[in-house]
DNA sequence: TCGACTTTGTGCATCACTTCACAAAGGCAC
DNA sequence: GTGCCTTTGTGAAGTGATGCACAAAGTCGA
């Protein structure tokens, strides 16, 4: 029972950099529903999610005028309407490809689970990981990617095999039209237009903290002394 | 024998965005020098790393003036620069909070060791986890945090915890002086100014991914005929 | 019913980042 | 040398996000 909206006078072109934040503002709500709260002002909900309150206002006006001047916005129904923005109230067969360290850790997480997105399938290319249960699931070859993909309606696929093998399974799972994916594998995934593609990497994120840590420390980039240095010194002006 | 640059006149304020994408050319760069290639044009380095080649030029030229007209960048310089500017020329300690799942496939990941990054804790709270052997070391109780942290020079900390413990952990590893902090639990961390904090959180991404899907599938978010629709609609205007 | 008070929604100035487009720089062939 | 060709580095314009500040809207107590 899950129709089109008739005619909604905005709706079109959220900013990404807003839907970015939804997620945020859901989260800080279900904690502030969990809390019995009724009604929160854009301050208050800025602090939960860490935001600044003029943005967060800016944010929710481009779902609609859902707030009460005076008051606030009402905890669950601004639940509700971000959840149906977000496309939750529908739920969202996932396939994970790729199930080694980190394709399991993600099969056993709960955190997904909980909000409309289902595990539909594991797989793998390694006949020793084939068959393997794992969170009431069996892990399936990943010959079977494509009969997987269409049996169970998969709609977004985690791509968490090894970085030589992301493309390939990318193209693959491309061919078999779906069209969002999130890949772990730390290579740029090359796609048609129209197919989605995040990315999750920790190394840069780890590399990001680096290069602030080290102006922190040192001010700036550090020269190593006379082992490479001076040997780069004549290479270039 | 790392020392401070003497005086370097560009070197402040390298743009969030540009850092940010450092890593992406690194890895692109790698890849060519494992390929043997010595130099690059902006234009090839910038498909490689997926973005505009005016993009990659204006960024590099944020580090100094690297390439030849005419020729482009040799590679092996390049890297050598941008190591230089993201502080991966030294290595960085670094503690994992929280064994379960995620810290586990963390700790098992040969991807950070390999740049410059070691992993020289991994701390939990569970007497079950505390003495497990992963990846060469001994997971220890994470009432040693202070300690571990002062003895083998951490400065980042990776937080893999369940987000109920997330904070805690946080204002103990901040209280040890460290200040830069990646965090995989879904929660908004609140640190006071100086302290660094990157995210990693996969159901945002997945709940982004989501959004886009809901548009290519609808055109737009759906509303749930006479189960909330209805319901809903008499509460605002 | 009214007036004081709270809080939203948004116009506007500002800031940050992106992209275009091209002059200047340098290599290379002859 | 000299001139052609490639490619960089960067002004300048364009795009999008941010945050201030405030009028308008609505609540609530008296
Ligand atoms: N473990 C981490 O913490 C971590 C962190 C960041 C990024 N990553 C990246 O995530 C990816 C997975 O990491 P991991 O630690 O789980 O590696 P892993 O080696 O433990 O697991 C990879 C799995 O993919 C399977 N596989 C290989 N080729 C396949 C194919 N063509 N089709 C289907 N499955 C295939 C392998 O059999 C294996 O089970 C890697 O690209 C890694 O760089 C991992
Ligand atoms: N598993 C995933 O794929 C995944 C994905 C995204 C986010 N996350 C988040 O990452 C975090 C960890 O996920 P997980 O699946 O590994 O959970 P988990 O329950 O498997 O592991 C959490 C570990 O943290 C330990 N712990 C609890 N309190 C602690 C404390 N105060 N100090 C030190 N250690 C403590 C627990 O003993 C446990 O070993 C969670 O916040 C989760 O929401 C996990």
């Amino acid at each position: 029972m899950i129709r089109r909206t008739p005619q909604q006078p905005r709706e079109r072109g959220i900013p990404d950099a807003t839907v970015a934040r939804l997620p945020l503002y859901l989260r800080a709500l279900n904690g502030l529903a969990e809390r019995a709260v009724a009604t929160v002002s854009s301050e208050d909900l800025a602090v939960a999610a860490g935001v600044n309150s003029a943005k967060l206002r800016k944010d929710l006006s481009h779902l609609g005028s859902y707030g009460t001047r005076g008051v606030g916005y009402d905890v669950q129904y601004l639940i509700y309407q971000i959840s149906r923005e977000l496309g939750l109230t529908q739920d969202w067969a996932v396939a994970i490809v790729g199930v080694g360290n980190l394709g399991r850790a993600l099969a056993n997480y709960g955190g997904f689970v909980s909000r409309g997105f289902r595990v539909a399938g594991l797989l793998d290319a390694d006949p020793e990981v084939v068959g393997d249960h794992i969170a009431g699931l069996v892990v399936e070859h990943s010959d079977e990617l494509e009969s997987v993909i269409a049996k169970r309606g998969v709609s977004i696929v985690v791509i968490a095999t090894p970085a030589t093998a992301a493309q390939a399974v990318c193209d693959r799972v491309i061919a078999s039209g779906v069209t969002s994916i999130l890949n772990f594998a730390p290579v740029v995934l090359t796609v048609p237009a129209g197919v989605d593609v995040r990315k999750v990497d920790l190394s840069i994120e780890l590399q990001i903290l680096a290069f602030h840590e080290q102006r922190k420390v040192n001010g700036g980039p550090a020269v190593v002394d006379e082992i490479m240095g001076e040997e780069w010194a004549g290479e270039v002006s």
